[in-house]
DNA sequence: CGTAGTATTGAAACGGATCAATATCTGTGG
DNA sequence: CCACAGATATTGATCCGTTTCAATACTACG
């Protein structure tokens, strides 16, 4: 559980460690493989071990892109300041997800420190020798960028819902399947603020707070903290989350 | 020029040519690579071409994926109908886009070729064995899938924007950057339907409608048909697309 | 040249954005 | 440990633009 203070329970892992998820194969099963020791050593070595308080910024939209990422644990958010004014979070970042996006050698978005983290800091021209020598290796981030692909193609999705509600419920949902254990009775952790939900979900924060304000009031959920969410009526709620 | 009625313009390529974008270094400048000549016959020996007309299923979401596809000339739309009735267009597909986005051995979307199409069907467990062999070959679809990611991206940005004139404007400028030469005078190709850039755009078929028309009362776009759009007012296009 | 699919246009209603006032939380320093 | 201040969130009222429903027009293909 990342607690918005910090990492109350320390993450145990010291190396980099990839929950790998198909590219698109028949290996079925959601399978959950991990790099090999020897390609965890050998990430780690070229790799910085870094921590971070919450609100720190890990880098800016536009700069020289020279590393990659990944969150040993804790949240941060990846996003963009538009035109407008506007914020919008193109994805929150989890333990184990990499990070780092870039093009023509420039950071696409900004990446902020939602909670406590810890990152690996991996150079990036490293990486990429590292990746010719070690298909395996290179096919591990290929399956990580995929599943990054497909989730924003859900994500895609939930934005095009018309209610508030039913936004915040997939939002939700979403933080809830990442809890390792199917414990869907346990209280749902949700590190980040109204406002990073609400630039999330394309909603003003206003919407957000109503939002859950009309879920609670439905019983659909309870709130015990503006941070911990519980599903109480799982049937209304899974009902909800599937009216796309 | 992809028109709708098929390719007019036969495709030169009679083997997969990716172009290639930065996963994220600093090599800046939007470079085009392209495989190399051995790297093309490779994937050529184990790929099959194929040619289909407009409305042709390439496949079904939730199906066994066996394959992935190079889209070697045409325009292809992936989609999910959602429970509501609604159907979401996660993508369009044009020529050196790759498709076969799968989760646990399952495609995830539905693809449906929009004009007449040829593409390259590639055995996912020899491309798999590819990879492994061929860094550089894999480091290309690494690439690829990257930069599909951060469409993605950008695509959800389309979606937070309230006003349905400004994501049509910014659908135009996405068609119009796809094509090769920088010949802003020229007609943008329109090939899919009104219906279709709803579909994507998450809008009505009438709000796509009223918000071409609007553009069109504004004086910034002219249709010549449905499939046809031109910029008469620049100025006033870029900045409808700025302002998100 | 007809017909089915596709698109346009109008009117009403719904739902979120916005503006504004107030309440609550968080973490810092006394 | 408590008080305080700035940030974050809630709640209310109004406005605006899209959705929806409905009728009509267009267009592409056989």
């Amino acid at each position: 559980m990342t607690t918005r203070s910090g990492l109350r329970r320390p993450v145990a892992i010291d190396e980099p460690s990839l929950r790998a998820v198909t590219f698109g194969s028949a290996s079925g099963a959601g399978s959950v493989r991990l790099l090999t020791k020897a390609q965890r050593q050998q990430v780690a070595s070229i790799a910085t071990s870094v921590r971070l308080r919450p609100r720190a910024v890990i880098y800016h939209e536009d700069t020289t892109a020279g590393w990659v990422f990944i969150n040993a644990g804790g949240v941060v958010k990846a996003f963009r300041d538009l035109p407008s004014g506007k914020r919008r979070i193109a994805a929150f970042l989890f333990a184990e997800d990499i990070f780092g996006l870039a093009e023509n050698g420039r950071y696409v978005n900004t990446v902020q420190a939602v909670t406590e983290v810890r990152l690996h800091r991996i150079p990036l021209d490293e990486l990429q020798r590292l990746f010719l020598q070690d298909g395996q290796l290179q096919f591990q981030f290929l399956c990580k960028v995929t599943d990054a692909l497909r989730q924003a193609q859900r994500q895609k999705i939930v934005l095009t819902r018309r209610d508030a509600a039913g936004r915040v419920a997939m939002f939700l949902s979403m933080l809830e399947q990442r809890l390792p254990d199917a414990g869907l009775t346990s209280a749902i952790d949700v590190p980040m603020t109204r406002s990073d939900m609400a630039s999330y979900l394309g909603l003003s924060l206003e919407a957000v707070s109503r939002a859950t304000a009309a879920l609670t009031e439905r019983r659909i959920v309870t709130f015990a903290s503006r941070h911990a969410a519980k599903i109480v009526d799982r049937g209304r709620f899974e009902k909800l989350v599937a009216e796309v």
